[in-house]
RNA sequence: CGCGGGGUAGAGCAGUCUGGUAGCUCGUCGGGCUCAUAACCCGGAGGUCGGUGGUUCAAAUCCACCCCCCGCAUCCA
């Protein structure tokens, strides 16, 4: 079994925002989960780097393309970087493999007749450059007001069409193919409409950033085939044999995890390109919903309503975020963003739950037992604890299985709970006076509970997990086998206390 | 008009496919504990599940119609 999973290429030229962040995020925690439970994973995320904004703000800062987009590209790497994002590669659609691939595949189906000329009416926009359809028109201009003149322009065009009724068969056979179910509806609807061709080209005239069309060199490549091949060229689709063993190996199990902004793209034009490819599909495209603001409005990049990243990263952390992004709204469905939000959460479960577990069991060995306490099993509540706590990871996997990271949290929450109920029955504060042993039972079946859960939950939280576990005496990496396993703590072992893991978080006023 | 979602306690959300006395988190009220990060544990209050009608022994769940909100409606993400 192996893990493929892709982000969206971003378009170089927007600023990283909560959206980028969000989608990255799950596509690493996935990763992380599914290398945790020992299997072989690819994480690939990217930049799109041709086009017309690229193109026009290069000008606009009197660079070439190229040098533009280099610079803006390390925006996007910065920010994975500091929101620990462990990708596999980073392709640029900019990368001269990825072009030579893109064109290579343009001739191709050029030369098998799924590529014809056609012209094109529409309305165009000089001084926007600009492409406008009949009802985008508002008042007969641009939807900016600016002049806009009917023009007919000749196009490349590929059949898309033809591959309407294959893809409908395949996306019926395949009910986990695209995935929300509700997703797949809205794109079997989409299907119920006979499907028009795809304008894949621009002319130089008006778009010169691109790929050329290698049977016409007067054109470039329009954003379908540039950006979207990026999925299977990054693992050496078209490189020859060497490369391609990495796309063999990991392109049956690729799950395209995108916004639902680009549901139609990713599972119509892009299934239909690949069958003309003569590619098989991959297995599942995923497309998870929105982080709405207050007001039900989508976070949207153009209304400066963006919250960046950073902005809670620096109250909450960025394991805190990172947590928060991946507890708290199903993959797949919209779900509410806020501080005030974000910062309730955080604090249940993270500050008052986890955080505050670990003070007070480990206090409690510290202060009575100078480290990792004596184990035993004697109280039937310390077995259910354990056969809970061994379990967890079983129900982490079944639920990371289905692409539900928020229940997989919440059976670890579960756990934490289960163990802050069993400390108060047990009370070894209390019964460490009178019988220390039952006392170290009670604290070593605690620290364990953190020890499996601090492994269970690294992949969501790397950074503070691993601390968890230093403090915990562990130095080795997490890994699976030690989550279903009880008693690896060493009695004697020495415990760190600390400051707060996760401090309780206050909002600025 | 059409397509796709959604309308469930004060707030945020599950549950609807596979009908069976309505669940989670936060908040709130009361109690306990006092090891811990004003934390932790127990208990309570609070919902005619958007509306109307239908099927059924039984409907948040299935069917029909209606109201309200959001997204999409094939090119410039």
């Amino acid at each position: 079994m192996s893990f493929y999973i892709t982000t969206p290429i971003y378009y170089v030229n927007d600023a990283p925002h909560i959206g980028h962040a969000y989608t990255t995020i799950v596509a690493d925690v996935l990763t992380r989960y599914h290398k945790l439970f020992g299997e072989e994973t690819y994480f690939l995320t990217g930049t799109d780097e041709h086009g017309q904004k690229v193109q026009s703000a290069a000008d606009a800062r009197g660079l070439d393309p190229q040098t533009h987009v280099d610079e803006l590209v390390e925006r996007f790497r910065d920010i994975w970087k500091e929101l620990e994002i462990d990708y596999d590669f980073f392709i640029r659609t900019t990368m001269p493999f990825h072009k030579q691939v893109v064109q290579d595949c343009l001739q191709k189906l050029y030369d098998k007749g799924e590529i014809y000329e056609d012209s094109y009416e529409g309305w165009y926009s000089v001084s926007e450059e600009m492409f406008y359809s009949e009802r985008e028109l508002v008042d007969g201009k641009s939807p900016q007001g600016k002049e806009v003149k009917k023009i007919t322009e000749k196009n490349y065009f590929f059949k898309m069409s033809k591959y309407q009724d294959q893809l409908l068969k395949h996306i019926e056979d395949n009910p986990q193919f695209i995935q929300p179910d509700t997703k797949k509806n809205e794109v079997l609807g989409f299907l119920a409409k006979p499907l028009t061709d795809l304008c894949i080209s621009r002319p130089k005239s008006r778009l010169a950033w691109g790929v050329e069309l290698p049977f016409d060199r007067s054109y470039v490549t329009y954003v379908w085939f540039d950006a979207l091949l990026n999925y299977a060229t990054a693992i050496g689709y078209g490189q020859g044999a060497e490369k391609e063993q990495l796309f063999n190996k990991f392109w049956k199990d690729a799950i395209h995890l995108i916004g639902k902004d680009i549901l139609t793209t990713h599972s119509v034009y892009w299934p239909t390109m690949l069958m003309a490819l003569e590619i098989p599909l991959p297995k599942q495209i995923f497309a998870h919903g929105w982080w709405l603001n207050e007001d039900d409005a989508k976070m949207s990049k153009s209304e400066g309503k963006v919250v960046s990243p950073l902005d809670m990263k620096d109250i909450v952390g960025v394991d805190g975020l990172r947590y928060f992004l991946t507890r708290e709204i199903y993959l797949g469905n919209d779900a509410k963003f806020s501080k005030e939000l974000v910062v309730s959460k955080l604090n249940a479960e993270l500050a008052n739950n986890l955080g505050n577990l670990m003070s007070r069991t480990v206090k409690l060995a510290c202060k009575n037992f100078d480290g990792v306490p004596p184990s035993s099993l004697k109280d039937a509540r310390t077995s259910g604890l354990m056969e809970l706590a061994v379990g967890t990871a079983k129900r982490v996997k079944q639920e990371i299985d289905t692409m539900s990271p928020n229940t997989a949290l919440g059976h670890v929450v579960d756990l934490l709970d289960a163990t802050n109920k069993y400390l108060d029955e047990l009370a070894p504060w209390k019964t460490v006076k009178e019988d220390k042993d039952a006392a170290a039972e009670s604290l070593y079946a605690a620290l364990e509970v953190l020890r499996i859960s601090a492994v269970l939950l690294s992949p969501v939280m790397p950074s503070k997990m691993n601390e968890l576990l230093e403090r915990l005496g562990i130095t080795a990496p997490a890994d699976i086998a030690a989550a279903e396993k009880w008693g690896i703590l060493e009695p004697g072992a020495a415990l760190v206390a600390g400051d707060p893991l996760f401090p309780r978080a206050e909002l600025p006023s």
